[in-house]
DNA sequence: TCAAAAGTGTTATCCTTACACCCATGT
DNA sequence: ACATGGGTGTAAGGATAACACTTTTGA
């Protein structure tokens, strides 16, 4: 008398648009079973295994379906199937069927408009404010989230020590690559309304409110989804050193400074100018046009196109990040 | 009426014993199903959305079932599931249940004997013979993999080019960690055994004759768990030079070169030993002990152990390879 | 003419690589 | 004594980081 199992999948979409890294969210349609929702979530779907051959054609096609949307680059990200997920309503199951999520990292140069009426591109720093280092560290670490963190650790220091090596507290440097561990510290301390949203469900109550701080702590997302967002972003900072994977987010044709831009905006940090276009021609995946950019407000920039051909060649690698400090 | 969706669990447990990387494998016992069941596979189990809250303590509980073997590391690896894959015989399924296998990669010091009757360790370079180059280039690749493939391709420039760049030929560099793209080359061109007998049993038709060299191309496994363990493989050798991993392998106490050699077994190529010291000193990981291993041949070595302790206090990075050339 | 952004040059420093050499043990 | 493996020093070359500076456009 096994419990069925059904299999989900997921979707962190990233796109570059007016130099911010940005992400395709949906806003499932009002429902009843949908407590207090004006929450977003990420294009998500069941997949049948029936009709599908594998995961990620299933993939391309509900997200198309959802969004009118064509997928480029694609990778598997993670599969979650801890017990107490919230169950997505969206999810066809019988009673309480146990719902496994397969979730995709894609990457795409077209952040054109997805003319469907539920599906809107935002920005991860709406979720994630505090991984954003690119005007210098963010106040909202030092002001809310430090004192809030060492009031939960109190005196224990595997606590602390976590916090401070995370959230680069006492002068601890800055990984950009945790995210995922940071946001789950902050669920673990209670930080994230959906600690809050979990806890109650487990109890059988209602959803308790969302704690005071909650706002300023990025804004929720449906079920696990901000836990999956934050799986995605560290994957990609992570890869982009070691990938050149940048490229897949970039139009055919690009300023080197749009290309700086994308990356900061990626990794959420400040880069050397004079060193980073030194860092990009020396692993040769680009050429010169020899055409120009007007439009950039002071000098025109030469255009640039990766040099795609090139990966089928020979091993390809990523990009250095030359800090900016100030 | 959807089919229904079996998960099962698969690990690749990876081991150091006596100098070599070796990998825990099960020979399920002869059943009628099995046809031409010599074959070993990787431990696997279903999982049980009753009693199981998260993928892992699921996994941790049939590998120690099954082999009396405790894991210590484990990260998720990959989650397989297209249609046409094996389906394993352990997995109970209602007739043509859909098999989706979420993957782990485990590693562990004590690579001790199971006591379990069909579980053994087995080297990894038995399944994979071209991925060790620590004597050199292998023979296998020049005398008969190249000439298979080159057969293969044809005029068909695409398929040239991606046997050049995954099997070093012409002057190519060898890139270790592409070991999945390797067997599944390998496996396109109809070189792994596994090949005919999937391509047979879509047509319905019994499994043909494995083609005459397959025995030189490595020892097939059941279902998928060559892909599988080609996998694991390459993340591990990827993951070696960010993160501190080897340590994961090694006992408490151990020798620079015993390191050596385990850092060696996993990434196949020979490294230049001054630089490896050099290295590993660098990262500032490691301890020495003062006390002497005697039992090393020529000077007696200096005793040294992993500082598990600084992974708590700063980022921890993984080793740099500092090849020897010969 | 000035602001803004593109683009070049140069240097100190650190890491990697390669080579040469010495040390302590068992046979 | 010598083979075997352990361990140290040092110098060349390349990559990175930090600096100052020139060029080309629009307002």
């Amino acid at each position: 008398m096994t419990q069925s199992v059904v299999i989900g999948l997921s979707a962190v979409i990233v796109a570059i648009r007016a130099g911010e890294a940005v992400v395709l969210t949906v806003r499932p349609h009002a429902a009843a079973s949908d407590r207090g929702s004006a929450l977003t979530g990420l294009p998500f779907g069941p997949f049948d295994p029936e009709n599908h051959r594998t995961f990620e054609i299933a993939l391309r096609e509900f997200v198309s379906e959802q969004t009118r949307f064509d997928l480029g680059y694609v990778e598997q990200l993670y599969t979650f199937g801890n017990k107490g997920r919230d169950t997505p309503r969206a999810e066809v199951g019988a009673g309480a069927a146990r719902v496994v999520s397969v979730c995709y990292l894609a990457l795409t140069p077209n952040a054109v408009d997805t003319d469907a009426p539920d599906s809107a591109w935002a920005p991860w720093s709406r979720f994630f404010p505090w991984e954003d280092w690119r005007q210098g560290r963010p106040a909202l670490i030092d002001e809310t989230i430090a004192p809030a963190l060492r009031t939960w650790a109190g005196t224990d220091e595997e606590r602390l020590a976590r916090a401070r090596l995370l959230f680069a507290l006492d002068d601890a440097g800055w990984n950009e690559e945790r995210v995922l561990d940071r946001y789950e510290l902050l669920y673990e301390a209670g930080l994230a309304p959906e600690a809050n949203r979990d806890r109650a469900r487990e109890r059988g109550e209602a959803a308790a409110e969302p704690a005071a701080l909650s706002p300023a702590l990025g804004e929720p997302m449906l079920s696990d989804h901000r836990r999956i967002l934050a799986t995605g972003l560290g994957r990609l900072r992570g890869k982009l050193k070691y990938r050149p994977v940048v490229f897949e987010l970039m139009p055919p044709e690009f300023t080197l400074s749009a290309l700086q831009r994308a990356v900061e905006a990626i990794v959420g940090v400040s880069l050397h100018k004079q060193n980073f276009r030194r860092v990009v021609e020396r692993i040769d995946l680009v050429e010169g046009l020899g055409r120009m950019d007007t439009e950039t407000g002071g000098r025109p920039a030469e255009l640039f196109r990766f040099r795609r051909e090139l990966l089928t060649q020979r091993p390809a690698g990523g990009l250095s990040l030359p800090m900016q400090r100030d």
